[in-house]
DNA sequence: GCATTCAACATCGCAATACGATATAATAAG
DNA sequence: CTTATTATATCGTATTGCGATGTTGAATGC
């Protein structure tokens, strides 16, 4: 794994690029979750529950698992989530330890609207995200494999816009 | 914009099940980043440093707009970059209201650890982060056009994906 | 020139997010 | 029954990000 050391400013540029189109997408949503009054994570963890994959149960930890957090962070999600109205906490039966997570009518009216506004969304960025993301994989091989036939001519556009 | 109101649970998984996937990859991304003593948006910002594209300027706005957020917090990102060592801030000949940032060793050292941990990254998540963006992409434009006639071609998704 | 307007960066206060450490309750293991 | 494990909750703290406001430099109008 520490095998190929030498990353080329090409490949930095197609990471990054790639990252700026995620937070393009992400920023989208973000503002489009602000903009119907829910702050993103909350809007990231009522499309989790909504969007629980098939078997799952809405539990503390499964949603942690989903959004990738810790379940304390989930917690305090839920919290202001049941503050708002949007959630309701119910102990499950089979295991009284487990909490489950059910969405209010508010939250599915919310859900509803701002999956909406990621339709239109997909439809702008997905095609450039893709693209990124395959040329970053394509770009990544490349340079692994025949290190350097054709990043490295660029060098000059970094010292360019270093001095000013 | 409200022409179609029926979404399926099974729009909402795709969503959900995208996101989860842009969940790994980032939680990846900053676990590692913080394996390298980085916190995740400021692992982000060095990168945005130097993968500034071809004629751009690594300066206060330029890097907001790069990682989609504004300017104020990209100055206190700098901030606790520059306090730790990792960027120095310099004022522009040009411009003297800009100032530019300017990547330490100790931050080229990070990044190009960190941008190795990325290939490894890309080429286990990479391939099903663009089968299930292509799937959503797809069963959204599904849904729109010909509502009900649900996925039953997905059995293809990662050959299709796996296609360039 | 000089005043006004605009742009880039910085500062302040605050809320959301997320983590580590720790606590409590229910289940499982021995 | 005692211990260990699991699921959720609480506490304290740091990062992140926003709105509002301040400061300095540049651009525009007169």
């Amino acid at each position: 794994m520490a095998e190929d050391k030498d990353l080329f400013s090409g490949d930095f540029r197609a990471l990054a690029e790639f990252r700026y189109q995620i937070r393009k997408f992400l920023r989208f949503s973000e503002e489009a979750a602000r903009a119907a009054g829910l702050e993103p994570q909350q809007h990231q963890l009522l499309l989790a529950v909504k969007g629980m994959p098939e078997g799952g149960r809405a539990s503390i930890g499964e949603i942690a698992e989903r959004l990738q957090i810790q379940h304390h962070s989930t917690v305090e999600l839920v919290d202001r989530l049941e503050q708002n109205g949007y959630v309701n906490r119910k102990r499950s039966e089979r295991d009284k330890r487990e909490v489950l997570i059910a969405l209010t009518p508010k939250a599915e009216r919310a859900l509803r609207e701002l999956s909406e506004h990621h339709h239109e969304m997909l439809q702008t960025y997905g095609t450039s995200l893709v693209a990124s993301l395959k040329k970053l994989m394509s770009s990544k091989e490349h340079a692994r494999k025949e290190k350097g036939t054709s990043s490295i001519k660029s060098k000059s556009k970094a010292a360019a816009a270093a001095e000013d």
